[in-house]
DNA sequence: TTGTACGCGTTATCAT
DNA sequence: ATGATAACGCGTACAA
């Protein structure tokens, strides 16, 4: 049997009470020298606690939980990460849920954090507005009042009394455009994430919302996923039908697909098509690619130290800037002289 | 509050023992009539069971924990996500420490994790063998008997009675090693691993052994991590003294930093130079890396099921092994002339 | 300042 | 087949 709370107290001659108040770190007055006592037989017998009895008189356990789309997507991972920093800081452990963006996995992993007298739960990542078990979710959620846990999502869901941290996706997209636009680029493609996915549906907006701005045409928006294979797919198309003069994807995996499918068929990027992407992974750094640096890290951090701390610092909207990485994957149109006299992108 | 047993009890008037053994899943007799009662109150009243009070009275929660480098890693988070499908199969919620390969932080995690009544605790990745603080995780480990709490290693740490899943490190490198020795490339660098780490020193063994046994020079080893940039400051040395014939580097992106740093310099790879990696990732697939396909997310599934599942079936080490994949990185020395006449890697 | 005693929600043992 | 009740280990009113 481990050593428990009642042995310290044996060895200490003291009630389990004051033994309690030593240890568990309560603000409660203890004099020194029964301070002493305690810490001392404590050590002796190597007592650790058992967060489990402390939790259920607690009602809540040190743990938080984070419901993520799949933790080997980097930006899961980078979220997931900060999160963990951020808790274990303080002593919590991070439980990752891997729900793969479908909402009945989210209700059933939320449903056993709850039951897990979880300290916090954070959403990750977007949703589906549009399907059934998105309202079953939003039903369960209303009911969390009742409990210790404080719930957060890194995506506005739109669930009343749900708190949200997370970055303006369509100002994402709309900045990159913008960007693209400002170089000179008229026909601008834009690879699309996920169908139905909120992510998808806000970024596209952006990309939309800076074409219709300049009074340009939107009808180049391809199908697509967030990952490799999408922008592959993407750039071959294109390569079928007609080359435009730049791509926004929804993320740099989208990206680098395109840009590798692009170079493989002899076309030069940026010389001949100028590719952006957004998240900012490693990969984008290695490879030159334009992008839009999100703050997923600190999303994660930045959600946790809100659930952790006060509840009066707990604003219900926090919206992280994101930040426009010009790389090399992306230059002036082919037909404009910059205004710099250099042909290096604006 | 939320709806307890005693609750579902009442309204069901029964007794919280039947209850109890009607809603925890035990295969106690129960008659159908009652069963049904119990059911319906249960539902009437929306119960959900506190984990935390069961594990309480079970001395053992139902999750699982595992101690990886850095979930941002995708060779830990493949593992990660191992583990939490094959536990979230069966019930149990994944747990996720950073460690960031810190001896004194994985201590630490696994003092907490078993504080937490951890169903298992898995150790992820390598460690470093000749630090202080990895003598005194060994300590706590042997104490883990009186718990429990079920602790297994994805590498072997040489630590008695600690189950191991793993992969032999030395025969992957060995084996890629060879590979390009068949190829007809003779003096072929290595790109190391973090200095001291376990998982380093055996892939460097690897590479020696199989360079000895073909009779060639095992001094162009370049200091390296598992990095991108570790690649590319090796490559870098490598072009500013003298090119190898090839290149083996410890992990992917090492191998995909070399490449870059290669091209960017006008080199050919792989005609003039063939590079190989170590993983498989996404990006050495769209880089048409040559490589070693680790099981990384077999590691985490096959680990966890063995804690899960009866205790017979848990054998003291268990290696699952790995695959060369050929791809377009690598391929026949200048002067050879492949067998099959052709120009293709073999 | 320290101690007593009850409660947290469940499982499991022992009766019935 | 069902019920009463003692753990499980700790926090915390309430007493002293």
């Amino acid at each position: 049997m481990a050593v428990s709370l009642s042995d310290v107290a044996k060895r200490a001659n003291l009630s389990l009470a004051t033994v309690s108040r030593v240890l568990s770190g309560s603000d409660y007055k203890v004099s020194n020298a029964t301070r002493e006592r305690v810490l001392k037989a404590s050590q002796e017998l190597g007592y650790r606690p058992n967060e489990i009895a402390r939790a259920l008189a607690r009602r809540m356990t040190n743990t938080l939980g984070v419901i993520v789309g799949d933790i080997t997507d980097s930006y899961f991972a980078e979220i997931a990460r900060g999160v963990e920093d951020a808790g274990s800081a303080d002593g919590y452990l991070t439980i990752v849920c891997n729900a793969d963006r479908n909402p009945s996995a989210e209700l059933a992993y939320f449903q056993m954090l709850l039951e897990h007298q979880a300290a916090g739960i954070l959403f990750a990542g977007g949703f589906y507005p549009d399907v059934p078990d998105t309202d079953r979710l939003y039903q369960a959620l209303k009911k969390v009042k009742g409990s210790n846990t404080k719930v957060l999502s890194l995506a506005d869901r739109g669930y009343d009394g749900i708190k949200v941290v997370s970055v303006d996706n369509v100002a994402v997209l709309r900045d990159l455009t913008r960007h693209l636009i400002k170089l000179g680029h008229r026909r601008i493609a834009y690879i699309d994430g996920p169908e139905g996915l909120s992510t998808s549906i806000q970024r596209r907006r952006g990309y939309e919302q800076a074409m219709q701005e300049a009074d340009l045409n939107t009808n180049l928006v391809f199908p697509g996923g967030f990952g490799i294979e999408s922008g592959r797919l993407a750039a071959a198309t294109m390569l079928a039908q007609s080359l435009p003069d730049a791509v926004v994807a929804a993320t740099d995996d989208t990206a680098i697909g395109a840009v590798v499918t692009f170079r493989q068929a002899g076309i030069d990027v940026p010389r001949q098509i100028s590719v952006a992407g957004v998240d900012d992974s490693k990969y984008a750094q290695l490879m030159n690619l334009t992008t839009v640096k999100l703050p997923t890290y600190e999303l994660g951090a930045l959600a946790t130290r809100l659930i952790l701390g006060p509840a009066e610092a707990f604003s219900d909207r926090t919206i992280l800037t994101h930040r426009i990485v010009r790389r090399g994957s992306t230059t002036w149109a082919a037909n404009v002289v910059p205004s710099g006299g250099t042909s290096r992108a604006g």
